[in-house]
DNA sequence: CACTTATGTCCGATATACTGTACACCTTGC
DNA sequence: GCAAGGTGTACAGTATATCGGACATAAGTG
């Protein structure tokens, strides 16, 4: 794990008024913890401080504090620092709290054995979506998915489906104007966003191709809640050519598996 | 997840001077964390507030402050707040911050499912023994354990493989002294814990019979990291009228594929 | 009903956490 | 050797986060 997930883009987090503004610790962490995750990287203290745009002296205290707490850990002999201990309990807990989150990871881990696919656990994190889990495709040509990384509602087949419970004025309002615009350039019309989500309401799947890439293929099924509201999805990336009769045979087996999830209460 | 993991003892984090001692918000934020992480469920403001000995109007800030960040989250409709989704994706980022942590649940979950039986990964937390992961017993006696509990490495057929890497002296120096003490009242001498360190580390695996409890029958073998330390740990948890046959041909199962995750730099 | 106990919000005062700056130390480059 | 650039620690001042207390509201109790 040398190498930092995405070309570094090395961005400033706050650091929108350079002007020194003095802010309060919980705020600087939490700060902190985001720049980390999108970093996906052990760093320094030195560069969290100039990407968070903290004081370093302040950052210093912040992050052995966080190291005595287990939060942080040093990683290797320079200085590096990453997640530690602490936030893997606090993360289990999190997981865990829904009795049947490990009913769910095992339906995750067959599909993507069975299929030899890759497969993800999806859901959503304010007005983004977010892989919360996955396996990766066996195969030669791995198409590998990033937990954590903020996606667009709209760039993704989960997306739709995760927003069946919302009218189309709450979509409206919930998801930026922004985010209708694809990496390629093009923009999806948001009648069209809201045809989409109305049909995979109606399907129970979601289908999506050459979307937030030109290489996938996406098929994603609801996983619903105590209340019928689809708060998670499972899914298939495929590679873009899977033959047609491939992908009906991998969308039953998804629809059926995650099925057998549904009904159960949070 | 309605009940409590283990009976009440609503002992106060930090309620030792009662008397008000004004707190940074970052510690508050620590504390509570780990009060949220022994509860071990959904809890109201107020009642957090009372646990970790700080004053209600600090507790609500903090606590909207995380909710906001998503570090934590609501849970049903009183007021309960848990575990968010951030901390989800910090404590997956941590875990798999070791490349060969897929593999390793791969592991943990193939010993369990071909076994039948309780298997954890276990590791330590500052000089504390932690379960990290874990797969239930299928049968219908299922010794269940317990994610993120803090127990004392003595206690722990794991902690002695935990320890292989210290010299005695140094393992004086870690574990406290009150750690030897088991919950039925016996103490283990230190010799002959420093000597089952030893057996440990010349067996490649460690046994223990009865110890934290009369029920159960626990065999660990170690994961070696790079440097060939023993960071992490995988077992099974017998009951403790397990026939040795079954034991034997268990504790192979679990060194044989234990084996095959060592060489592995972290 | 009155009484108790809880929640969630607001506000002014003050103890202090955060900041800027300085320092000692090490490495790198020329 | 000297300058440049990094790390990690230390300290005093001040902007402000924390705290205690007050308030309105709601729920439970006898």
């Amino acid at each position: 794990m040398t190498e930092t997930a995405y070309p570094n883009e090395a961005r400033q987090e706050a650091a929108t008024s350079a002007g020194g503004e003095r802010k309060r610790g919980i705020d600087r962490v939490i700060i902190l913890l985001e720049a980390l995750l999108r970093q996906r990287a052990p760093m320094r203290v030195g560069d969290i401080a100039r990407l968070i745009g903290a004081p370093r002296s302040t950052t210093y205290e912040i992050v052995n504090r966080l190291l005595e707490a287990d939060m942080l850990e040093t990683v290797g002999a320079d200085g590096h620092v990453y997640f530690g201990r602490a936030m893997h309990l606090f993360g289990w807990a999190y997981s865990h709290h829904n009795a049947h989150y490990p009913r769910i990871v095992e339906t995750l881990d067959r599909l993507a054995a069975d299929s030899g696919e890759t497969a993800q656990l999806c859901g959503l994190r304010g007005n983004k979506y977010v892989v919360l889990d996955c396996r990766d495709s066996t195969g030669p040509f791995r198409i590998s998915s990033q937990v954590g990384v903020e996606v667009p509602i709209p760039w993704t087949a989960s997306g739709r489906l995760l927003l069946t419970h919302m009218s189309d004025e709450a979509v409206r309002a919930f998801v930026p104007a922004e985010d209708y615009r694809l990496p390629d350039g093009r923009v999806i019309p948001q009648e069209e966003f809201l045809a989409d989500i109305a049909l995979a309401r109606r399907q129970g799947y979601s289908e999506s191709a050459a979307l937030a890439d030109r290489f996938t293929w996406c098929l994603a099924a609801p996983i619903r809640d105590g209340r019928g509201s689809v708060t998670l999805t499972l899914c298939f990336v495929l590679p873009v050519d899977t033959p047609e009769p491939r992908r009906i045979e991998l969308l039953a087996m998804l629809r059926e598996r995650t099925a057998s999830l549904d009904l159960m209460g949070e």
